[in-house]
DNA sequence: CTCCAAAGGTATGTCTGCGAGCCATTGGCC
DNA sequence: GGCCAATGGCTCGCAGACATACCTTTGGAG
């Protein structure tokens, strides 16, 4: 038997509850960047279809939401559940194993997403998604500038065509966040890092898969780098 | 509004039913071969700790194993749920979309992994492990191919160090064999595997990514063409 | 001004899954 | 030969989640 395998396979089959996975996930499309500020979330009813659970389990996750401030509800037609423009909470507390297994898995991720994206041939409308989405990050304010470098990050993983592969890098993404938000984030960082994006975005655009994956690559070792110096 | 990124963030919070959820897992030690025909699976109690499931949803999910034939149950001390010889089933009907979607999920996952681990510097276990898998694939006839090819391929991801790696691209395989047991397993593709098995493990245990990464990637890419060629 | 569609807010009965405990069986150890 | 530890087999009551239905609020269309 591969007695190490197992750990991976025998794993917990569900990370939470109902109510704690919802959270969840609406956390992360907040988080994310993927429903801005002042925007509005799907509808109750909405959310219920697509995230398969009841919508009293909708309706109790977004109580929790407006209980911390990130969301507020309106009633009535063209009401509806807008984003606040809070950003509170920071979790600390993590092990070693944990930072090297999260960052293992994004560079895994990413870099394959990158050079995927490179290897297609992307319509305009991707094309242009990709740009807007560099020039929101490279014009970011610092406290705008995660979630700006998270959608940017998101179209990367979308312009792969595979919704699993996306999925995927906003999982691994959530988990290198949390992270993230326990050091500072400097200008100087800011700065490198935007010049990075456009090397990506360039790659991608040119169809150079492995200019992608290498620019791609040194990004997160970037970042990487920078959370094992803070956090160890 | 990203509302493409919305289809992955607000996607199903859960596959199935915990019943479901736990069948599937356990056929996955199976059909991957993390448990091989003759062993025995971790005891009921073990399994519902390690799962997070209770010991009832264990059980009918055990239960709905031993209908299938894929396993029997003896009690008493030194009496556990063994796994059988049998090798039933294979699943139709799956679209075009679905392949692609798995298919490059698996590609990104498998090419970094094979990179990832061909970095770092692994202990003897690991290479004697590596090199064990690598032969028991290399030796193993028709009917236990597929199972000894997922051990290797997990003993790879196993390698990068990181559970969630694992963990991926432990489900990852587990929807190309889906695919990959609707078509005919020849010996040639077989002996072209190996061949490219040998060129994997080699590269990684020399500790030259570049080299792992393109030989994963060949690797990968011939099956992917004969299961677009033979689906499509 | 009235109507009404679409959104959030509420209530209820059902069913799944869980926890916890106990029973039955088996084979090695003393 | 008897003990007993570890395993599968079984039951029952509770809590979480669900489906469904209905109520309330709101603002644009007619």
């Amino acid at each position: 038997m591969m007695e190490h395998a197992q750990e991976a396979l025998f794993r917990p089959v569900r990370a939470g509850n109902a109510f704690e996975e919802t959270v969840e996930r609406l956390m992360q499309a907040i988080r994310l960047g993927v429903v801005a500020p002042g925007e509005r979330l799907p509808s109750e009813r909405d959310l219920a279809t697509r995230l398969g659970v009841s919508r009293v389990t909708v309706r109790e996750a977004i109580r929790s939401l407006q209980e911390n401030n990130y969301v507020e509800s309106r009633r009535g037609r063209y009401g509806g559940t807008f984003v606040n423009d809070v950003i509170p909470k920071s979790a600390p507390g993590k092990e070693f194993g944990d930072i090297h297994d999260a960052l293992t898995l994004r560079k895994v991720l990413e870099t394959g997403a990158a050079e995927t994206a490179a290897g297609r041939s992307l319509g305009p409308a991707e094309r242009r998604g990709l740009r807007a989405r560099l020039e929101e990050a490279s014009t970011a304010s610092l406290v705008e500038y995660r979630r700006k470098d998270s959608r940017l990050h998101l179209a990367i993983a979308e312009a792969t065509g595979s919704a699993s592969v996306t999925a995927a890098v906003a999982d691994s993404r959530m988990r290198v966040n949390e992270l993230l938000d326990t050091i500072p984030l400097l200008e100087p960082n800011l700065t490198h890092s935007n010049a990075q994006h456009e090397r990506i975005i360039a790659s991608i655009l040119d169809g150079d898969p492995a200019g992608a994956r290498l620019a791609m690559a040194e990004h997160l070792d970037g970042t990487a780098s920078l959370l094992r110096g803070f956090l160890v």
